[in-house]
DNA sequence: GCAAAAGTGTTCCGACTACACCCATGC
DNA sequence: GCATGGGTGTAGTCGGAACACTTTTGC
C-alpha cells in the first residue's frame, strides 16, 4: 500500500501537480585560434515543433540517465572530442516555453536543463551523418534560433566570459602546447580587442610561474619565432579553488 | 491526429523517455546582525520520506506554475518578508536522488531545482501553523537533512558568499538606514572575521560614493555614536553591471 | 635592409595593507 | 577618568597601465 503512489489519495493538492518531460540543451563553444572565431555548435531541427530551424544541440532524458549524462550523449551524437570543459548553466522551466505544452497534451510541460561546453576546436570532429545539419557558427552570426534558444546561448556566452576570466578553462582547450600569443589569440577572441597590453598579460602569466616553457621554438610566417609553453598542473597547484584574475 | 502527441508513435525512442516531477527546494539566509549569526532557514518534514527530520523548504511544482512562482510560494508560506533576494542555485537530477523513484513508481523521477534566497532578518517573520516545525538555524549546528540537502545547503553557501563578495546584495537585505559597523559586521559574519581591517573597509567603501550619510547618529551603548547611511542607488549606477569587489 | 612578430624593460600612479592616532559617548 | 566603539590619517608597498625599446626571423 505505501510503496505504490502512497500520497494521491492522501494529499488532493497533488492532483494539481506537474509532470515534466526534462531536456537537455547545450551550449558549446569553441575557439577557432586560427581564424580568431567564437564559435558555438547549431544543429538543425528535423522535426516539429520548429522544424527546418536551427537550435541548440539538445535531448529529452531518458529513463535511469542522469542530467550530465543526457549532456554528454549529446555532445558524443553531434561531435568528436577528447577534451572538453562541461558544466551545468541554468534551468528554464516556465510553462508555455515549448509549443508541445498544448492544452491537448494533457498538461505536460516541457523543462530544459541547460549546459555549457567549450572544446578544442582541433579535435572537435562533427559527425555527419548525411542528412542532418550541424555547423560551427561564428558567434555574431547566430540566426533565430528555436523555443529560447537564443536567450540560452546569451546566458551561455555571459558564463564564457566570467570563466575564461577567473579560471584556467583556456588551458583545457588550447592544445598542449601553445605560444603566449596564442594564449593571447584566444583571450582576444573571447573577451575582446582591448582586455590586456600583450606586453603586460606576458608578464603577469609568466610571473605566476605555471607556464613552463619548453624551450623549443615555432615559426610562423614572418617574424621571430615563438616559444612553445606548457601548462603546468604542479604550479598551478597553489591556485587552485583560490580566486584569481587572468584578465 | 497531429496535436495529440504527435510522436509517441512515429518515433520508438520516445518510450523510453523519464517522466519528471519537479522541486524545488529553496536555500533561505538571514543575517542575524545582532548576534552575528549566519542563519539558514530549515522545516521539519511531516510525510515520508524522511519524515521527522529537518529539510530545506521546498514543494513540487503545480500545473502552470513557473519555478520561480513555485520558488515565492515556497517562501510566502514559510515566512513573512517584504525585501529579498532571489536566485536559481542549481539543478539535481540524477536517478535515485529520491526514495520515491521506487520500482514500483512506474520510472517516475524527482528533480529539484534549488534556489537562493537573502532574505532582511529583522523583517523575516517566521509563520507558525502550529503544527510544522520550522525555525532559523545558525550554518555551523544544521544537522542531517533529508534527500541530498546537506550538498544543496554546502553549494548555496558558496554562492552566498560569492554573491556578496562581488555584488551589492548587503543592502537588500540590511535595514534601510545603517552603520559602517553594521555594514561591516554583516561582511564578518559571511565571509569571516579577516576578510578586511575596518578602516580599510570604510574608506573604500566611502570612497565608491554609493553611500549616503544622513547625519543622524545612533548611540549604542558606551562608545562614540556613529552615523547613519543610506544606500544610494543613482550613486551606484555607475558600478551597475560591472564587476566589482566588496572584499 | 625592412617589415613582422616575439620578447624585455621602465616609468607612473592608484590601490590596498597595516598601523597609529584622534573623537565622542556612557558610566 | 577611562573604557568603548566610531572615525581619520599616513607611510610603505605592490601591481597594473602605458609605452618605448630590443631581438630574431622571412623575404
Amino acid at each position: 500500500m505505501r510503496g505504490r503512489n502512497p500520497r494521491k489519495s492522501a494529499n488532493p493538492s497533488l492532483a494539481q501537480l506537474a509532470d515534466f518531460k526534462v531536456g537537455v540543451d547545450n551550449v558549446i563553444f569553441s575557439v577557432d585560434t586560427a581564424q580568431n572565431r567564437l564559435l558555438v555548435l547549431l544543429v538543425m531541427r528535423h522535426e516539429d515543433p520548429f522544424m527546418g530551424q536551427w537550435s541548440l544541440p539538445g535531448t529529452l532524458v531518458r529513463q535511469g540517465e542522469s542530467l550530465e549524462d543526457a549532456a554528454d550523449r549529446v555532445l558524443a551524437e553531434k561531435i568528436r572530442v577528447e577534451n572538453l570543459y562541461l558544466e551545468q548553466l541554468y534551468t528554464f522551466g516556465g510553462p508555455n516555453r515549448d509549443p508541445r505544452e498544448a492544452p491537448t497534451s494533457y498538461g505536460m510541460r516541457y523543462l530544459s536543463v541547460s549546459y555549457f561546453a567549450l572544446v578544442r576546436f582541433a579535435e572537435a570532429e562533427l559527425i555527419a551523418d548525411g542528412v542532418s545539419g550541424i555547423a560551427w557558427y561564428p558567434l555574431q552570426q547566430v540566426p533565430p534560433l528555436a523555443f529560447d534558444h537564443n536567450q540560452v546561448l546569451e546566458y551561455g556566452y555571459r558564463r564564457l566570459r566570467n570563466k575564461v576570466e577567473y579560471s584556467p578553462v583556456a588551458f583545457e582547450v588550447l592544445p598542449e602546447l601553445f605560444t603566449l600569443s596564442d594564449l593571447y589569440q584566444f583571450y582576444t577572441t573571447i573577451l575582446g580587442d582591448h582586455f590586456s597590453d600583450y606586453s603586460n598579460f606576458r608578464s603577469r602569466l609568466l610571473k605566476l610561474g605555471f607556464l613552463h616553457d619548453t624551450g623549443v621554438k615555432v615559426s610562423r610566417g614572418a617574424g621571430r619565432p615563438a616559444s612553445l609553453y606548457r601548462f603546468d598542473a604542479n604550479g598551478f597547484a597553489p591556485y587552485k579553488d583560490k580566486p584569481m584574475v587572468f584578465i
